[in-house]
DNA sequence: CCGTCACATTGACGGTTGTCGATGTATGGC
DNA sequence: GCCATACATCGACAACCGTCAATGTGACGG
């Protein structure tokens, strides 16, 4: 039920598509993927306060501030992580977390 | 029960915090509302369109390449609209959108 | 008026997400 | 070995999200 197909007559009537090309499916959802990861005020808490440090933070370190239980910030680290902006690296029994710079510049690039 | 508080033992066993400062809840909250409506395929793909366009599009012409229904469309570009990423205007029987340029420079800055 | 067109709103549905307590896993000290 | 610590995973729950068919709204044109 297409209210309304692309005849001339039709883009005449109403729009001037000028379609130069868009993003496809599949980066859209990459790209969706990313930007889900920063779509929780927690989440980018815990990124600034990463970012904002002089190279890495450890887990233990963002429990307390986040105001957020344990499990459940282990759970945000990992959408972090597995969204690529941020590294986990385990030394003895602590875990250390980097950002990942060259991830937030391509995130920024589609913005602009 | 948080495990581990602050006192400066601690900090020589574990971390170094190094908090200069970050995000507070009010800010993390506005913006995570705007990632969040970029945190889907189809609005992602609706925006580039728009901005990919000279100026503006019409909403007739943003169903049929998105492939989703048009009330679909309707509700993803409200979220575009109420996130402030996008304006709408109405000009007789058609609805004009636009990017805001000046909200996706601010997403950009908080991503570097 | 009355019909038609462009778009918004509603209602309902399945799927996803954020949260925490409880429990599991791995590391290091004794 | 055994215990404590740091973090991950599991299970469950409510809240939210994307989707569409059906319906509502408001702007023309005749």
């Amino acid at each position: 039920m297409a209210p309304r197909t692309n005849t001339a007559v039709d883009r005449i009537a109403c729009c001037a598509p000028v379609r130069t090309d868009v993003l496809d499916e599949e980066q859209a959802g990459l790209l969706a993927q990313s930007f889900a990861a920063l779509a929780d005020p927690i989440r980018l808490r815990l990124l600034s306060f990463i970012t904002s440090s002089t190279g890495e933070v450890c887990a233990c370190d963002l429990v307390e501030p986040s105001g957020r239980s344990q499990p459940t910030v282990s759970h945000h680290m990992k959408i972090l992580v597995d969204a690529g902006l941020v590294t986990r690296e385990k030394r003895g029994l602590w875990v250390w977390y980097r950002a990942v710079p060259s991830r937030l510049d391509a995130l920024r690039a589609v913005l602009g």
